[in-house]
DNA sequence: AACATTCCCGCAACCGTTCCCGCAATTTCG
DNA sequence: CGAAATTGCGGGAACGGTTGCGGGAATGTT
């Protein structure tokens, strides 16, 4: 079986040369004889060698392997992107592997660790919702690992980014309400520390701004993206003095939660309140009314973060480039606020 | 920058003892001074060693790396199956690189070559849904590769397999929507060579048998997951003589199109036509009426994949071991046929 | 005290490949 | 026609580890 993989030294001796002028023969197209070469590469077709790239990459310190670390492959946006970065890097010969954090800050350097051991050439992160010690990430940065993150980023870091457009998401999304004659608009928010949580509420905050509405931070909840959470979001702001008359969501799952909700409460959408969303998730055109939604481009995401990479590898940058492509999304008018 | 990275012989160096006096202290515990191990430990963490698993590659001849092969990661089905295979490799130190075949049996061909190139350690594979022919996987099977395959297998081959229960679930929908008092029912089908299609038509063809229920060929209409032939199936069925008050399907993707065609057809679901489904996607729960789908737990097989392949690579097996499971799954019911 | 045994450690080979260096044979050129 | 340049190939070091073997010192046994 799996005995002995077939190697230079076997086409060598079966030819009677020696495994450099093998080795020549298989790479180097100077100092090597046309009809040598030719002999080598029938023999090794014949015997059906394959180079062994651990060695080569023994040689070259490097493993043509790329780690990616996010937090669920099982969320359509991470997985969109890890398809987006396996396209990309795989036609330059590069394979990724894939570590899950399942958001636990711990597990995501655990992953980091393991990552740097089997000499992966470069990472792409995304951090967990959690991670506030950055230490990890900089140590790989100080280490001169090639560093590209996306959506969850470190702003500190000179590297490239690649995030959605936050700020412009929920300026669109709010302002969208505020044309559809909505004027008590609430925002169910993330996690506070969150940097794209934060733009988020400063698009909301400026769309309201600029058509004079006034803030009230009491229809603006922040969550941790839990279900139960959506619900009492929603209890609190229908128990208001002046209840909101339109939702504004930072995700697509609370969206979705938020419009079973008021039907449940025979609340018509979109009359008696509006809901928008971030994200365009599948399951924004399928629930009815059509959920609005700030559509992004995940699999861009991963495509971009996949170029930035490839060019970190190339050396194509100096040593602290520090770029941020911003993936500008659109709005997906739906019957939930038309 | 990342011009020398720590080895043995720096920490040999810098002690003034031999390289293999390091090796031992790093791993071998036995014939070493324990003042020399710990010597050795403290200068390790001192300089920051990290071992090279390329070398230890070359030298075991492993990589302690899975090649996954699967049709499209962002198939909630397949992203699922991923995270259950990297959650269970994990723990034993083995990682995952991931390669999608975008249902292309030429690409699904060439990934394995990459794969095999950068020697994984074996292969956890989900064939195309138009791979017909399986000369690349025995191939990799008689080279002795350890082998595992799921969901689309192919059945000659002696290797572990994990599938859903393609048979029992169709027969359990159909006998639902029988037991709803539907007296005849359509069935949309997958592509007709795929394995798992054939079982799933025949738990249909079973169900209908049981309760004399005579079969009907112009009620099946094989598909290759396209919207377009969901579409063109239902106008054939309305149009047909004595049109069906039922409809199976393989896959939620279809029975979800199926009920947005319905209901602006304004067919009463489920009164005039019940549906159902297969795989209880996230859709399924969220369209309305909600869909009656066979729930099978992806996660589950990928888990099951995972546990085979260390098996495999554990020796636990015969050469040729051949076995099979099959992971029940459950129907979930819900307003499309209640 | 002489010998056997144990215990640490260093030497060197090895994994599969690339690549530099040098040698011999052939070709080029004055 | 002889020196120099070129060409094709083999030898061997290197990449970063592991491991069998053997040597020398310390210890144990009569």
């Amino acid at each position: 079986m799996k005995n002995h993989q077939v190697t230079i030294v076997d086409i060598a001796r079966e030819l009677g040369i020696s495994k450099s002028t093998v080795s020549r023969a298989l790479t180097n197209s100077t100092n090597i004889l046309p009809e040598t070469r030719a002999a080598v590469l029938k023999k090794a077709k014949e015997l059906d060698y394959q180079p062994n790239m651990l060695a080569l990459g023994l040689i070259r310190n490097e493993s043509r392997t790329l780690g990616v670390v996010i937090p669920d492959i099982q969320k359509p946006f991470f997985a969109a992107i890890v398809s987006g970065i396996q396209h990309t890097v795989s036609r330059i010969g590069y394979r990724i592997v894939i570590a899950q954090s399942d958001e636990s800050p711990l597990e995501e350097k655990e992953n980091i660790k393991a990552l740097m051991l089997s000499r992966v050439d470069g990472f792409i992160v995304c951090h967990t919702r959690d991670t506030k010690d950055f230490e990890h990430i900089k140590l790989l940065h100080s280490k001169g690992y090639p560093l590209v993150s996306f959506a969850r980023i470190c702003p500190e870091l000179p590297i490239p980014k690649v995030v959605e457009d936050d700020f412009n998401g929920l300026y669109t999304t709010t302002q969208h309400l505020i044309e559809q004659g909505k004027k008590r608009i609430a925002l169910l928010a993330g996690p506070r520390q969150l940097l794209a949580s934060k733009l988020r509420v400063n698009g909301y905050k400026v769309a309201l701004q600029q058509h004079g509405i006034p803030f009230d931070k009491e229809l603006v909840v922040h969550t941790k993206f839990l279900h139960d959470q959506v619900a009492a979001a929603l209890e609190r702001w229908l128990n208001l003095k002046h209840p909101p008359d339109g939702i504004c969501t930072v995700y697509d799952a609370g969206a979705v939660k938020l419009v079973e909700l008021l039907k449940k409460k025979g609340i018509k959408i979109p009359h008696e309140m509006a809901v928008a969303g971030f994200g365009d998730d599948p399951a924004a055109s399928i629930i009815e009314p059509g959920l609005t939604s700030y559509a992004q481009k995940p699999y861009e995401i991963g495509v971009i973060a996949g170029k930035y990479m490839l060019d970190l590898l190339n050396k194509k940058y100096p040593v602290h480039h520090s770029d941020m492509t911003i993936c500008k999304g659109s709005l997906v008018v739906r019957g939930s606020s038309r």
